[in-house]
DNA sequence: ATAGGGTTAG
């Protein structure tokens, strides 16, 4: 998944069982929705327990409802039972709103209905209100169990709440819940997806169990973090498991060798995946190999791949093409790509964004105008780019140019500081992406104040002298707030990890784990 | 008798 999730302000901080009466009643929906017309009159709870429960892995909606109205007649939609049948049903077939309505009205709540509704917003990305309803369970006296606390730690690892995950993980070790795989796992996941790949593999390490996603999560959270030869490593202690290497793998070691350039380690591990293992590659493997090409400048060869491999359609496959036009300066092939890009998908805002930004890098400003006016033509807008920071125990936003924050200027008159203490080591800001924020403005202060910016001058602030800053970004970080956070890394003495929409980039001592491409 | 959980490219 794409780290593009973002947080809204500051908060927080089956089966069917074939026995009895049952038995036959899943031939089909429709089949299912005649024999409920006949039997319904003899339903009881139980039956209506096991039929949402289906509904709920068939994601049977239209099933689902009818069984509600059903429920409701028979005034049973009050049953703890069925309610938080019903909040699971709702929630699986992506409906958050009517699992919370339902939640809400139960007169009696226990920890089956509340993992189910939180287990509802995680589905939709709603992380920081799964959390909060987490809090809330507590506050009601409804103690977790493993179920809990894998939904829960996935919501920490859907918004990178590092502290709340943390946190919750001391819980799990010391009630033991961790013992069990799925929270083992998104243990393992939380860390992963929140900066600290140690502590992942430390879990990992401590597991009594493994499974085929305990193993895909380490090696894809190794290559998150850059880390490609580590990636690669428990991917053969992988093999040496016995464990089966799985597709999910795979993508993990391919995106390893692609973010280091390892070109030929890449095809070996495609060769070796296609002839020797079996697995058949698919379209992530394929794009893995276009970044691979690319990241090695070999630009062209990237384009004919595409060509070549049925991936001609996929829009990740050219975009990630298209960055590196952008990265390389290839400007010729880049415009021919965006073309391809915007014939395939007329209104990817991505698309227009690295368009205008290549025109800005070549001084083309007419353009930049021209993409401006095609932009405003097409209904597109560019997604705000936003960063945030948890200290203690709340999540700080911050937007491009955000004047919002009660400390603002406190913020401001910290990041004047920085900069003039790293322009001081040589800190030239990059106009380049001036109009990384095409809707705005072109002044020169947008570069300073762009979010991942605020978010660091605000966590120096409010962090201890020497502890690491995790900051978090919706976007892809820009080459001016790459460069300057190196540099702040070697005046403050701090290390920065920040994670944007694709991977994470480790600040220290003034150079980036990503190598200075990304 | 009956309900709830984990992984995938950019």
């Amino acid at each position: 998944m794409p780290f593009r999730n973002s947080v809204s302000g500051n908060l927080l901080m089956s089966g069917y069982t074939s026995s009895g009466h049952h038995r036959g009643m899943l031939d089909s929906s429709v089949a299912m929705v005649r024999r409920m017309a006949r039997e319904v009159e003899q339903w009881d709870h139980v039956s209506y327990v096991v039929v949402l429960g289906h509904c709920a892995s068939m994601k049977d909606l239209v099933l689902g409802d009818q069984v509600h109205v059903q429920a409701l007649k028979k005034r049973l939609e009050l049953n703890v039972y069925v309610g938080s049948a019903l909040v699971d049903m709702y929630g699986k077939c992506d409906r958050a709103h009517d699992a919370h309505c339902i939640f809400e009205v139960l007169p009696e709540k226990n920890v089956v209905s509340w993992t189910a509704v939180m287990n509802a917003y995680n589905q939709k990305e709603l992380f920081e209100d799964a959390l909060q309803l987490f809090l809330d369970m507590e506050m009601e006296g409804v103690r977790p169990n493993e179920f809990t606390y894998s939904v829960v730690l996935n919501s920490c690892a859907g918004l990178a709440a590092l502290r709340n995950g943390n946190a919750l993980g001391a819980c799990a070790l010391k009630t033991g819940h961790w013992r069990y795989l799925p929270v083992g796992n998104a243990l393992v996941n939380m860390y992963s997806k929140s900066g600290s790949i140690k502590d992942a593999w430390k879990i990992f390490l401590s597991m009594p169990y493994r499974d085929v996603i305990s193993w895909n999560l380490i090696v894809t959270g190794f290559a998150h973090h850059g880390l490609a030869k580590e990636a690669m490593e428990a991917f053969h202690y992988m093999l040496s498991a016995a464990e089966n290497p799985s597709y999910i793998a795979f993508v993990g070691v391919l995106s390893a060798c692609a973010q280091l350039g390892l070109v030929d380690e890449g095809f070996y591990y495609l060769n070796t995946m296609m002839k020797e293992v079996g697995v058949i590659p698919g379209n992530e493997h394929y794009t893995c190999m276009v970044s691979l090409l690319c990241r090695a400048g070999r630009l062209e060869e990237a384009e004919k791949f595409i060509m070549s491999n049925c991936i001609s359609t996929d829009v990740v496959a050219w975009r990630s093409l298209l960055i590196s036009c952008q990265v390389h300066r290839n400007y010729d092939l880049g415009h021919r790509v965006a073309e391809q890009i915007l014939e395939l998908k007329p209104n990817d805002v991505g698309t227009y964004v690295l368009l205008s930004n290549m025109y800005a890098k070549a001084n083309r400003w007419d353009g930049v105008v021209k993409v401006r006016k095609l932009m405003r033509d097409m209904g597109v807008r560019k997604e705000p780019g936003v960063s945030w920071i948890q200290v203690g125990s709340e999540v700080h936003v911050f937007r491009a140019e955000d004047n919002l924050h009660p400390q603002m200027d406190q913020i401001t008159e910290k990041l004047e500081e920085l900069i003039d203490q790293i322009k001081a080591i040589g800190y030239i800001p990059n106009c380049d992406v001036v109009l990384h924020d095409i809707e705005d403005e072109q002044k020169e202060e947008h570069l300073m104040y762009h979010s991942e910016k605020l978010a660091v001058a605000f966590g120096l602030i409010h962090t201890p002298k020497g502890g690491t800053i995790h900051i978090m970004k919706n976007l892809r970080i820009c080459d001016d707030c790459h460069v300057a956070l190196k540099l702040i890394s070697i005046v403050t003495k701090r290390k920065i990890v920040i994670r944007d929409a694709v991977r994470f980039h480790c600040i220290e001592d003034g150079a980036c784990s990503c190598g200075d491409y990304w």
